[in-house]
DNA sequence: GTATACCTGTGACTTTTGTTACAAGCCTAT
DNA sequence: ATAGGCTTGTAACAAAAGTCACAGGTATAC
């Protein structure tokens, strides 16, 4: 994708605000397995993913735990906030497919926040959307047992009824351990709630 | 406190801004107990809370999360964020100190957003605030155990090195039960990290 | 093919957290 | 002073999650 066809995919008005942006940004390409945002790292653009798929986490000394995707057309949340304060990213953001970036220098972000009020809209439905994701993320995992909150995750994200995923990824993007994934998932195989394959899962619900 | 006092602490530089605030706000004035937002009903105004202080959190059947505290002049994000997009509540809030509260209906938030450069600002630190706050919260949560996650939350609300909460309270705040709790501080105090009292906890370390 | 890295299964055990049940202490209002 | 409600302690047990150790399967690259 270009930028232009980027910039004309999102809900922007302003003939001056679509110039500003193909001034002002550039585009970047990344492998699977480059890091995009490092934690402890300071954040000097914007990015937003144009195709491809970004991990975005927080890691301990021995687990992970996701904090969303990015898919194409989506927007780092957490490099949005640091464009309105000079700050340390406190996530890892690693490449999971082969993608590219389109990088805004903070400041822009921040001054066209007040000039161009499509911008305005973008960020503040950005903001209000990811809160209001990480609201609902926190008091399932607050409340909900891990074998729950696996059999969700794993509906939230079938194609098909089929989720390509090893046990090791969805241990990273759920905050535990593979084996405990494993036994969980054969529990679930039991009960005849799913079947299990080679980096393959089917569900054996509907939603 | 009234409206105008607090407008003034508001960092608020527009005259205009300052009168509509006055003309379009109301002040509401609070119990201990009261429920200002409840689950699942729609929110129709910003809250802003002028003294006192309010507990938002989330339960489900038999367990209460915190999200936050707001404390005086503190606004409530979740409300903020509802001014954009029509929605209901998916947390209750509740009364913990009587409390004033400024009510500002969810239309002007929302057009104000553009209008006025400085309370373009006020919402967009509010939610980038609130946002890494909820962030760390939701690792704290994923990684640390209920132990430390208690003794680090009582250093953090400790005034004097005392904290003032039954365990009860803490329990509603960790997202866990009373017993738990107890169990936990004891081994606290056996380790001789903290001294239990009647609603009272004396922390032996300083911060 | 075969080496290598990833992937899955699983038993045994530990730790953490939740549940149930009950006893007793403290505080406040009448 | 006493009743009722909140507060704390605690044992015993159950369930959930994490850890360790090892075995064997699968896929891919060379």
């Amino acid at each position: 994708m270009t930028t232009i066809e980027f910039i004309n995919k999102l809900p922007i008005l302003e003939q001056e605000l679509k110039e500003a942006l193909l001034e002002h940004s550039n585009i970047s390409r990344h492998e699977k397995g480059d890091f995009i945002i490092k934690n402890n790292e300071y954040i000097k653009v914007l990015k937003i993913v144009l195709d491809g798929k970004v991990r975005v986490y927080q890691a301990n000394e021995d687990r992970e735990i996701l904090i969303y995707y990015l898919n194409a057309m989506e927007t780092c949340t957490l490099s949005l906030s640091a464009c309105f304060e000079d700050c340390k990213s406190t996530v890892n953001a690693i490449v999971e497919e082969n993608c590219s970036i389109l990088n805004i220098p903070v400041r822009f972000v921040r001054d066209w926040n007040f000039k161009y009020k499509s911008w305005n809209t973008f960020t503040t439905n950005t903001f209000r959307e990811s809160y209001n994701h990480l609201i609902n993320q926190y008091s399932t995992l607050a409340f909900q047992p891990l074998k729950d909150r696996l059999f969700d995750y794993l509906t939230s994200k079938a194609s098909n009824g089929i989720v390509k995923k090893s046990h090791q990824e969805l241990a990273r993007e759920l905050g535990t351990t593979r084996e405990v994934i494993s036994r969980l998932l054969k529990n679930l195989e039991k009960s005849n709630r799913l079947i299990l394959g080679q980096r393959e899962i089917i569900l054996l619900e509907k939603k």
